[in-house]
DNA sequence: GAATCCTATTGAAACGTTTCTATAAATGAA
DNA sequence: TTCATTTATAGAAACGTTTCAATAGGATTC
């Protein structure tokens, strides 16, 4: 590979000339820069990265650290900070969590081969979120709060987008309602059981706990949840399901026993993934304004490096999306 | 940020005893190895990634090349790069092409900043990729096939799969059979055009023009090509869309238009993604083996690394899914 | 024509590592 | 005791850039 150096003993300049020719100095004549630049190419030359960044220590990379790259993917949210890393000239890498502290995303956090980044991914754990925030490395996370001086936070409004969705069923008739969480040390899952109570109480329906099922954010474990409910033989007249996938998972389950959704019993999600819309029935379910979130955290990190000063918390207001999962309910006894 | 002449000085040793120790060479003795560890993590060291790999001109990175990070996501090919790649003891990182050769993707393939990169991304160009790619640096390429010392080919059988798409339309007693094509400098689409003619030759059934119709690879133009067919009054027996989003957005169209898949129509499309199974009627496809995919892709890598020579292309083979989205015809008249 | 100011260019230091080579100390053989 | 050998550590060069400070020469001013 050519270096600067080729360039320069080709061009028959200093190497400091050729370098400051490269990068459009304006104290280079136009003649010699022609000149350097025709080197360059005659060589093929491609300058160093890692070099340039050590020198410059700034890496014009923003990372995106994501539990699995695999997916599940968020990439309406992804493209809120794709856009707006662009837009500002930046690159964007998403890497990730894999192998805890072994990962990639880890290696890059600590080692601080990028400028800033968003914090995506539950399997990085806080103790090494909180070593690796320093000055001049803004870190945003997504998925938990954390207090640090360098970390902030941004999240859609998960209280009140439970909150929403359990008024909604309140609102159609129902009174029994219960609620299907994710794991129980998920953030999300903690934030939208609260939202849910809050509902509750402001409709002075007292909380019965045994309305609370657990689930574990996947298909599998919103049927496994709503089987339950089912051999239990005593169904809730609503269910609020703490993501979409347990509550297509549950409307499996229903089917399978033959109980109608929303003839029998109504349910509601949370995120609005693509599928939502294609179920039978459409799933009503809790949007939430995942490109203004990505948006939103690349645009605070680059007005950290700006030297500017944020807020530390942001929360974005989420929206119903009515479908044909949730029934009005006519009491026709009592 | 502490950089290894602190911990040398904390340590009270060289800074290349510290470097050794650090990076547990033989040579050094247990007692200074305590000695500089404790410094290290006193002054909370972490090494300057950019400084190593300037040094030692190897990132242990692979880089996976996609066209727009916010998907459509190959989560499963993804999964085999992943795989592979850490089993290895590298990193794995996604860039974007978007922006062309302003790209982060274009950046970090001139600027070798990866050690080798895995390209699935229409918007990189030929010749991009052809610049890149030197020795001790290889590329997979997924989408196209390029023909250079350095660049490799791996890709699902395109032809092969929609040779199978066709024959099953074929043995279901289908005759007019039209093909929805993705857009038109698709490598893909143009090979799956050619296992569609294949297979017409092969049972006597002479290609006729009119069935070809343009689509681009997402829903709205399945939905366009199909009502055009409609608008047409003058429909086939079977229609083979070129990838699933195309066969969803044309069943769309269908159901509008009160003609019933697959009582009047039969259709299959190509790729197997996850909604195909939730549509209504879910739909046959082709699977392709995603995961060997990338798996060979990287697994290609680390043998070029390692000095070994491989082959330039592989194909690998797909499979049929069927659903109900295709049906037996019965010939009643004619 | 001397003094001053620009302008374009150069030389050299620096970024933080790794690693080759040299050296000093410790060990062992004779 | 001396010399050779091993071992642990130190010194310094190198990776390929960027950028500060210095310089040379030409243009401008009076």
């Amino acid at each position: 590979m050519a270096t600067i150096k080729d360039v320069a003993k080709v061009a028959g300049v200093a190497i400091s000339t050729a370098s400051y020719a490269l990068n459009n100095s304006t104290k280079i004549s136009q003649a010699t820069k022609k000149k350097v630049e025709e080197a360059a190419k005659s060589l093929n030359y491609q300058k160093n990265g890692f070099a340039s960044d050590l020198k410059r220590t700034k890496t014009n990379t923003i990372a995106l650290v994501l539990s699995d790259l695999s997916g599940p993917f968020y990439s309406e949210l992804i493209q809120g900070v794709q856009d707006i890393t662009s837009a500002n000239g930046y690159d964007l890498i998403a890497c990730s969590s894999i192998g805890g502290p072994q990962s990639t995303a880890v290696r890059f956090l600590k080692e601080k081969r990028v400028d800033g980044a968003i914090i995506l991914a539950h399997n990085i754990s806080d103790e090494i979120t909180l070593e690796s925030a320093r000055k001049d490395f803004p870190l945003v996370v997504l998925d938990r709060t954390l207090e640090n001086e360098f970390v902030y936070h941004v999240e859609a409004d998960n209280v009140q987008g439970a909150y929403t969705a359990t008024e909604h069923l309140i609102q159609h008739g129902h009174e029994d309602i219960a609620y299907v969480s994710g794991p129980a040390i998920s953030h999300d899952s903690i934030r939208r059981f609260q939202g849910y109570q809050d509902a509750l109480k402001a409709h002075g329906i007292p909380y019965q706990s045994k309305w609370k099922f657990s689930g574990d954010f996947t298909k599998k474990g919103g049927y496994r949840a709503t089987k339950l409910m089912i051999a239990q033989r005593d169904l809730p007249e609503g269910i609020f399901y703490a993501n979409d996938e347990m509550a297509i998972g549950g409307l499996q389950a229903f089917q399978e026993n033959g109980i109608d959704v929303p003839g029998d019993i109504s349910i509601i999600g949370y995120d609005d993934i693509e599928l939502a819309e294609y179920v039978n029935p459409p799933l009503t379910t809790i949007k939430q304004p995942k490109y203004d979130t990505g948006a939103l955290s690349v645009h605070l990190i680059f007005q950290l490096l700006a030297g500017e000063k944020v807020n530390h918390h942001y929360k974005l207001p989420t929206e119903l999306v009515t479908r044909q999962s949730v029934k009005l309910k006519t009491k026709v006894s009592e």
